[in-house]
DNA sequence: GTTCAAGCCTGAACGGTGTTCAAGTGATGG
DNA sequence: CCATCACTTGAACACCGTTCAGGCTTGAAC
């Protein structure tokens, strides 16, 4: 039984799992499919390519279920947790998907998906994409740093005998917090904005 | 004369901007710097702390010269305006900011800044490093997609002959709107919300 | 003016990386 | 049974970050 191209991204993920983005290497990939690390290169073009079918996997979980009927922003809240899950349902899932640039089927749908919802509100359709992206951004950044402070201990005791400072005990209030509450805070700062444009249109 | 830390520093962003991030390499900067690729791990421990601190340096402009007076929100969205000038004004800066995680004193100097505009406005302290973590988020993210845009020419035309759907519309919208109105646009979208939440507050 | 120690740098190596490609192997349909 | 095509090997190439014993260079102290 030879190597099919959706093998080799199954190995990829279970690979970033076990050693992390910085630990996949074409070699270490190639032991785990049996196969040398050349081979990997009859599949995909080169390691970015790879990443690439590895991140839009990943990203597939979010279109594998239909969004619950209901208002656009409980939808579109609801789309950008299913992202953040899906991120951290992999060991620098956050950085292996915004490390590449992807054009693929379920990014696509994703992102087409999410269009829609803001359109369907009654949202103009080139700042339905500006608010997309937008999103996407806070998306992204705030689970690449919930994924490196899960990944190092560390972040825990930075604060141990740091200076009383106001940012250290900013700071602090950070790091403790329960990463979902604050990911759910910082969206629902930008959803209010959304809304209030929303006012604006149609009213 | 000898090498000093700034020299090395200074030398790295000049071969930053020369070719990137990709290409800044430690015998590359040595040859840039009359140096053997060894000779820089006198004055920094690994090439990371040697972005680190080519980090703290660009960051240093935010705080170079003192936030005019006015209101929280406008001080607020003028800090982050300077962020992404500063990001901007190196090529892949806000890749290497993005990438390091900075505990030097322009960038503390700043985040003291951003987090005693909220408090001073009212804003609980907590809460307040939430939203300035949120809003960085935002910031490197735009300005990382924003700087990768500019490095390949093929965005422009990578809507030529693409399907006519929502979401292709709805892309080129972002590829052809001027950075700086984008930004703004979803800068607003948060300090909205940072605007109700005052509100709520201290009413 | 000579000495001496500290600061700075060299030269060469080490173990890794992604990537290429001619040559080989294996399965599959005619 | 064989020819073809899909896949894989093995070895190399050109790099990368990092280490370290040893040599310079420098500046201050005697």
């Amino acid at each position: 039984m030879q190597l099919k191209r959706a093998d080799v991204v199954t190995g990829g993920l279970a690979l970033l799992d076990a050693e992390g983005l910085d630990g996949l290497t074409m070699r270490k990939l190639g032991a785990h499919l049996g196969v040398r690390a050349g081979g990997i290169y009859w599949h995909f073009r080169n390691k970015e390519a790879l990443l690439g079918a590895m991140a839009d996997r990943i990203v597939g979980e979010v279109t594998a279920t239909p969004l619950p009927p209901g208002a656009w922003d409980a939808r579109l809240a609801e789309m950008a947790h299913r992202i953040r899950r899906a991120l951290l349902a992999h060991r620098d899932g956050a950085r292996v998907v915004a490390g590449t640039y992807v054009t693929e089927p379920n990014t696509e749908r994703g992102g087409q998906q999410a269009v829609r919802v803001l359109t369907d509100a009654g949202f103009p359709l080139d700042r339905a994409g500006w608010v997309v992206f937008a999103a996407m951004y806070y998306v992204l950044g705030h689970t690449i740093e919930e994924q490196a402070q899960r990944a190092e201990g560390d972040w825990a005791d930075r604060g141990a005998d740091l200076p009383d400072t106001e940012l250290n005990r900013a700071m602090e209030a950070v790091v403790r917090a329960d990463p979902e509450e604050r990911f759910t805070y910082g969206l629902e700062l930008f959803l209010d904005g959304v809304r209030l444009r929303l006012a604006e249109v149609r009213p």
